[in-house]
DNA sequence: GCCGTTTTCGGCCCGACTGTTTTCAGTCG
């Protein structure tokens, strides 16, 4: 078991545990453990190998039972047991927002409530509102939790499932009278959320390839559609695979009609017919030449004004992962980052980085350990010794700081002199009106200390709407004040959506793809960001942290000395 | 359940917000 299949068995028994009302400092107990685990520079399996498991703080004598059993066996009985004492749709029931372990267990013991839609079904015949501790207001919500819920079921993020869709494409490939296969869908268009994985392969017989596909782990229901040329199945995560058979002829058509979406097949099918073309194809460059396009990467294939883009030769060269030199917004344990500093710039030094911005919480952030001004001054000294131990890796000195509810920055602007760079970014007081949290974000952007703004709208992709927000006018003001703007590569966030990457490109606005990392296997989330990018036209010029060291540092001293100035 | 320049018991960790209250509990970040 890896450390994060460990971690979640972890985190579901501190939730069980809370369930049946044991001690609360217990439950944090695993709670912590989970963390703990996550959060190791190796796998659990080696420590336990070694017989060291016990020397990690937080790990005592109980997680450490749980933890390697979990390791030599796969499972636990502790866990097995605590799960069949309660009814199997409980642990759904803590997706619902709004719901945690303490409301589950008041609806449980007093309604039978054990399910999702046992619950809703509960709310819709007004039950819950004479339930202590409940009422109108709080049924009301949880109803529209269960909505958002189910809005949510059957949608994963992008970077939980690229990883068995490129395991599924690879044994595609190893059966035998395969000429090619690729994916195709959702995931070759780079999705920040994907339903259903989509292959297209030429070659195999039906019969090779399903045997293929049964020959991968917890792949499962594999079945043949003769009459659609198709056979489907379930990954390991359970989401539904469908792998197109073509044959070597037609492959470029089935390829571009199962990668998408609707719209732009429909625009291209359009263009061929416009241009005569045929849809028969051994490449998708033949059929876009056919119609009179230029080749559209899949990441644009959104019918969001490619095929016009596209006709006229003019679609951007989009920006690539490799050309990323540096990054900015990085934590460290100096705030809530579980890798020290010297041990982020050695990550990102091997990752091939040039420079590496700092920038832990500001001081209104408690719950994240956020730095008060002596502890500011303190990491600054500890950057410039770490500085000298790698002289290759340029290190600047940023902060993440809190925008205050009113706009204000979350340091004097004495403090705020001291850093090499700013990122704004909102963190409390999500529910303020559009308006207010509009001129709140357009505020900060207009302090002169501030040099980009971070997660523009605060979503968590499958668990936590945007808050109210003008986004144009966020973007307008980032524009106006000569702002660089963050595209949050954390796979959760994603933020800026890159349906409003094309808007402030318009306007002139700079991206910075930043991975918020806070630890070293954060850093590699940098690919998501440049997928946003790339699907929202961006080019490497449209991005400061393409540059250059040398330049992006003027950049930023040049921000910096206006606002002293 | 975990931890200890407080060493084997007695602490663990904050604030805003919301809805439910007659003084507070649950959730979230």
């Amino acid at each position: 078991m890896t450390k994060r299949e460990i971690a979640a068995v972890l985190e579901e028994m501190a939730f069980l545990l809370e369930l049946k009302g044991e001690n609360p400092f217990k439950v944090k107990a695993y709670s912590a453990g989970a963390r703990v685990i996550e959060s190791l520079p190796e796998e659990p399996s080696v420590l336990v190998q070694k017989g060291i498991l016990r020397n990690v703080k937080g790990i005592g004598e109980g997680l450490a039972g749980v933890v390697t059993e979990l390791v030599t066996a796969g499972r636990s009985t502790a866990h097995q047991e605590m799960k069949a004492s309660f009814p199997a749709g409980v642990m759904e029931m803590a997706g619902v927002p709004g719901l945690g372990p303490k409301k589950i267990k008041a609806l449980y013991e007093n309604l039978g409530v054990g399910s999702v839609g046992e619950l809703e079904y509960a709310c819709i015949e007004n039950r819950l509102v004479g339930l202590p501790g409940f009422g109108q207001k709080t049924q009301e919500k949880i109803l529209a939790g269960i909505r958002r819920f189910k809005r949510h079921q059957g949608f994963h993020l992008f970077a939980n499932v690229v990883g068995e869709a490129d395991c599924i494409l690879e044994a595609v490939r190893k059966a035998p009278g395969v000429l090619c296969a690729d994916l195709a869908g959702e995931i070759r268009r780079r999705l920040e959320v994907i339903q259903r994985i989509a292959l297209v392969v030429a070659g195999p017989q039906p019969q090779a390839l399903a045997e293929a596909l049964q020959s991968i782990p917890d792949v499962t229901q594999v079945e043949r559609h003769p009459e659609t040329h198709t056979i489907t199945a379930r990954s390991p995560q359970g989401l539904p695979v469908s792998i197109t058979l073509s044959d070597s002829a037609g492959y470029g058509w089935e390829l571009l009609s199962a990668t998408g979406s609707v719209e732009h097949v429909e625009a291209v099918k359009q263009s061929l017919t416009a241009h005569r073309g045929s849809q028969k194809g051994e490449s998708e460059e033949l059929i876009y030449a056919a119609a009179g396009l230029s080749y559209v990467p899949p990441e644009l294939r959104e019918g969001h004004g490619e095929i016009a883009q596209a006709a006229h030769g003019r679609l951007p060269v989009l920006i690539e992962a490799g050309q990323v030199q540096g990054i900015f917004h990085n934590h460290t344990v100096w705030s809530d980052g579980s890798a020290t500093l010297e041990q982020m710039v050695g990550a990102a030094r091997s990752l091939g980085y040039r420079y590496i911005g700092i920038s832990d919480h500001s001081q209104a952030a408690f719950y994240a350990n956020g730095l008060k001004e002596d502890r500011v001054k303190a990491q600054h000294a500890e950057i410039d010794i770490v500085q000298k131990k790698f002289p290759d890796v340029r290190i600047f000195k940023g902060i993440e700081a809190d925008i205050l509810a009113d706009g204000a920055m979350d340091y004097p602007d004495a403090v705020l002199a001291t850093f090499d760079f700013v990122i704004a970014s909102v963190h409390s007081r999500f529910n303020l009106s559009e308006e207010d949290q509009t001129n709140r974000i357009c505020r900060a952007l207009a302090n002169p200390y501030v040099t980009m703004l971070g997660h523009a709208t605060g979503r968590l992709l499958l668990s936590r709407d945007a808050y109210r927000v003008d986004m144009k006018k966020v973007l307008d003001a980032a524009a106006a004040h000569n702002k660089i703007v963050e595209i949050n590569a954390n796979p959760h966030r994603l933020d800026l959506d890159w349906r409003l990457c094309g808007y402030a490109k318009e306007r002139g606005v700079q991206f910075s793809i930043n991975p918020d990392a806070h630890s070293t296997e954060g850093l590699a989330d940098v690919p998501f960001g440049v997928n946003v990018a790339r699907k929202g036209g961006v080019t490497a010029a449209d991005v400061v942290n393409t540059l250059p060291v040398e330049v992006v540092a003027s950049r930023l001293q040049a921000i910096h000395s206006k606002a002293l100035s």
